[in-house]
DNA sequence: TATTGTTATACTCTATAACTATA
DNA sequence: TATAGTTATAGAGTATAACAATA
């Protein structure tokens, strides 16, 4: 057991807190995604790709949290856009390998740049101190979440 | 412009880190849900009501962050379930406040004991001082961002 | 005219089960 | 048998437009 929260409001319990702001930093890339015409999950699929290289489409999964099975129809649709491209492993031909094609390169890099500001102006209600050591907290309990559960 | 992300991993950004803590928040709570067959936003709705009291649907769908039309199928539920009830304000006769039901604050004790102890869990790999530190920073941001705009 | 609540609807995201091909 | 990817599909969550009742 443990102590109820009589008196906090439930809207500052912490799990409500991050579940709201996930939503609403969701909702600030939005617009700018949409001039893109780009999913959420297509743009970290991009953005992932671009930081990591070459992936596998289960380890894409993983990076992203998005389970393998929906991953399928986010590269399907990068696929034809010409924006990543599947080829299968000589190594294991199970698996298929995602790739940034050229184009994809071009805007998965003005896509970082876009997010940057976006994720200044988000964060612009505290201060520089305050936005690292948050960035820092939130990647403490991240970790400490999936030391030991892959997802 | 920015400077662009060049190094930093894209899982590594706040806004990623929040979107996907928020979603791993609401993954922990879902076998307790599932227990009380309520879903998330009756959940909300319920320990909402507990801190708050009775609440006009606007009121109560700013405070969940949900938009005023899908609230209405979640009060819907919540009273076919006998846990809430609509009333009308004789005040003004537009609107229809929301009240627990007897059965919906045992049930909304329920809840805030179990929420307590999934938050207690969530949060156990951050120290005491820094899950106080989290949900400060959290606060603030979450004020700074719903200063202006409404939502 | 503006606001509270509502309906209908469509779109995205996520989750359940089973299948193919490779290992 | 186990794994990588896939398909089909259903559900939850969210968003767009228009409407009724009341102020």
């Amino acid at each position: 057991m443990s102590m109820p929260d009589q008196a906090l409001p439930f809207e500052a319990a912490t799990g409500f807190l991050l579940a709201r702001l996930g939503s609403m930093a969701g909702r600030s890339w939005h617009s700018m995604l949409q001039a893109h015409e780009l999913s959420p999950h297509e743009h970290g699929v991009l953005l992932t790709l671009r930081a990591a290289g070459r992936l596998g489409q289960q380890t894409l999964s993983d990076r992203i949290a998005v389970d393998p099975r929906n991953v399928v129809p986010i590269v399907d649709g990068l696929e034809s856009k010409n924006l990543v491209k599947r080829t299968v492993d000589p190594a294991d031909r199970r698996r298929r390998l995602i790739d940034l094609t050229a184009k994809g390169h071009a805007v998965a890099d003005r896509l970082a740049a876009s997010a940057a500001d976006i994720e200044r102006d988000f964060l612009a209600g505290l201060t520089p101190t305050e936005q690292t050591k948050l960035n820092q907290l939130l990647q403490k309990l991240h970790a400490s979440l999936t030391e030991h559960a892959t997802l």
